[in-house]
RNA sequence: GCGCCAGUAGCUCAAUUGGAUAGAGCAACAGCCUUCUAAGCUGUAGGUUAAUGGUUCGAGUCCAUUCUGGCGUACCA
């Protein structure tokens, strides 16, 4: 529709000079009675023109050749917006659309042949996934869902580190504990991890390994079978709120592969570094970052930033045309040093779409938990979907955009499950297929042969929110909002509740029956391909 | 101190990226099931968008200052 009325714009700007280069834009105005469509064109002319935008308007209106098979109205409003109503005949289509493309409908091919890397949870393997961890994680599988929707070919990646210091500290836990079962007392410092996973892979050793390991190096055997253990444990985690990573990728591999080296290299011949105070000091103030940063430690170990630009390198190598990184507030002053570092590589940083979320505040009794993997006060993803369940989850994370911040009270979540809008949506998906069933008893058949008789508001205003679909996902994708999904979901699913109440199919005349039972099945497809995105399950019954 | 993110109804959050009368869900109150699922629908009430000033046809949205909260500000990741 939005496309039809651009064209109707284009055609008249051979008599009116001025619209050639005006920025035409269309908007669904949220007043029914301000139209389908809404454009403020005539109020963004004004300087230009120096004249009345009303004037402007009704100039414009009066050389437009509307057909009336469409355009039903065109109105002048308010300061001077242009409203267009369409006629049901028109929005008739959409209908039919929904039903041929099933579930393609809505899909953008905007973005086909285009490939996007999604880097998300990338937590080390030190301990189960938290809810905090939930947020990325549900986050970052839905954006790329989204991106995929939109075109993309996408694949998932989970970059992790299994050297430095937190992981020595882990073998080290484990090492202790399992000293603990030989029977020794043991002064476990609090520095130390001290989950009880932890002690369940310290008795697993013990199971299998007897006391032969007493002498063994706490960087070997104990922090191999720690990271081992916690990797398969994170792998079920995700996998219970169906997530599937495409790679993981270790740090390490840019050791072993010279990658770090080479990328060292190549700032010391760009005259990018320099030695002081036995380190070595990377000229970012040079690339416009407020300090210069030591990329390797006086002991001779790299910072995490070299290796860091070393993997985005790779992720350039490897040819993707976005790459995203889904990080929390608290990795906020890492990237600019990344994306200074590939820059000065060579590589243009505008692929680069770093999505930042804020935290999740967690509430138990009513008081914030402080989470930490270290201390062993988290609350684990695992518990959290066992819990409410993985719709649940995933829903919840998704309902708010990442740029505020999340409280997650336990107690709400447990008690107030039922009343989880992920239901409402669930709900309305589960009603038109119980309708399908009574359809087919009382032999009537879906028909879009008279599609103009669903001409009621409730009939009218879902149908228009249904064409809405495609373009709304393409905004939420090329903004990476996933929340806009379950918004657009719910206020969808509330239109199809009023026109469920309202406009009745068993015991109706025969014809419109038929077209309300394709409004309704065209409303489960959209509902459906919806929940798809978000990675929701859409039941037949509840 | 400096930097980033936020502050919207009692609570949790939206607001088509500068548009028309700021909207939903919970919670509260009043209604609607012998008819396709009441996990639903209808109605009532709830607001100086943290504060002040500015930019313009037009500001919750942009700019400045202030207040409050979160996160940073490492030779940790």
């Amino acid at each position: 529709m939005k496309q039809y009325l651009k064209d109707l714009f284009k055609k008249s700007s051979d008599k009116l000079e001025y619209l050639k280069d005006a920025n035409l834009v269309f908007t669904v105005p949220n007043i029914g009675s301000h139209g389908d469509f809404s454009t403020n064109v005539a109020m963004t002319l004004t300087k230009q023109l120096k004249r009345n935008p009303r004037e402007i308007a009704s100039e414009i209106v009066e050389n437009l050749e509307a057909d009336k098979n469409v355009i039903s109205s065109i109105e002048i409003a308010g300061p001077g917006f242009i409203n267009f109503s369409f006629t049901p005949q028109f929005t008739a289509q959409i209908i039919k659309n929904i039903l041929a493309e099933k579930r393609d409908f809505g899909k953008s091919g905007k973005y086909k042949g285009k490939k996007a890397l999604v880097e998300f949870v990338s937590a080390n393997p030190t301990g189960p996934l938290t809810v905090g961890h939930g947020r990325n994680a549900v986050v970052g599988d839905t954006l790329a869902n989204m991106y995929e929707w939109i075109g993309y070919d996408v694949d998932r990646e989970y970059y992790f580190n299994n050297a430095g210091r937190q992981m020595r500290i882990l073998g080290e836990s484990v090492k202790l504990r399992y000293l603990e079962l030989l029977g020794g007392t043991v002064d476990f410092p609090d520095t130390h991890y001290q989950g009880e996973y932890i002690v369940d892979i310290a008795k697993k050793l013990h199971t299998e390994n007897g006391d032969s390991l007493r002498d063994e190096d706490a960087e070997g055997k104990f922090k191999e079978t720690a990271e081992a253990e916690i990797f398969a444990d994170i792998k079920k985690t995700l996998k219970n709120i169906n997530i599937e990573f495409d790679s993981f990728y270790n740090e390490r591999d840019l050791y072993n592969n010279g990658d770090i080296e080479n990328v060292l290299k190549t700032f010391k011949e760009k005259d990018l570094v320099y030695e002081k105070e036995g380190a070595t000091w990377f000229k970012l103030t040079e690339l416009n970052n407020d300090q210069d940063k030591v990329i390797i430690k006086a002991s001779g170990e790299p910072t995490y930033r070299l290796p860091d630009i070393a993997y985005h390198r790779t992720k350039y190598e490897r040819g993707y045309d976005i790459i995203v990184d889904l990080f929390g507030s608290d990795h906020i002053a890492t990237y600019p040093d990344v994306l200074a570092g590939i820059t000065a590589l060579g590589y243009n940083p505008d692929l680069v779409k770093v999505i930042i979320y804020q935290f999740v505040t967690l509430l138990a009794n009513g008081e914030v938990v402080k989470m930490s993997t270290r201390k062993a006060n988290f609350i684990t993803l695992d518990e959290l979907a066992e819990e409410v369940g993985s719709d649940v989850v995933r829903y919840f994370f998704n309902m708010r955009s990442v740029s505020s911040h999340l409280n997650f009270d336990i107690e709400l979540a447990k008690k107030h499950s039922e009343e989880n809008p992920v239901f409402y949506l669930q709900y309305a998906h589960a009603r038109i297929s119980s309708i399908m069933n009574m359809t087919e008893e009382n032999k009537l058949n879906l028909s879009v042969d008279n599609l103009e008789l669903l001409n009621t508001d409730e009939e009218q205003n879902l149908i228009k929110k249904l064409h809405s679909f495609g373009e709304e996902m393409l905004i939420a994708g090329e903004n990476a909002e996933t929340h806009k999904i379950s918004h657009y979901l719910e206020e969808l699913a509330g239109l199809f509740h009023k026109f469920y109440t309202q406009c009745r199919i068993i015991g109706t005349e025969k014809k419109l029956a038929e077209a309300r039972i394709a409004l309704a099945v065209a409303s489960q497809i959209v509902i459906k391909n919806g929940l798809n995105i978000l990675g929701v399950t859409a039941p037949e019954k509840m």
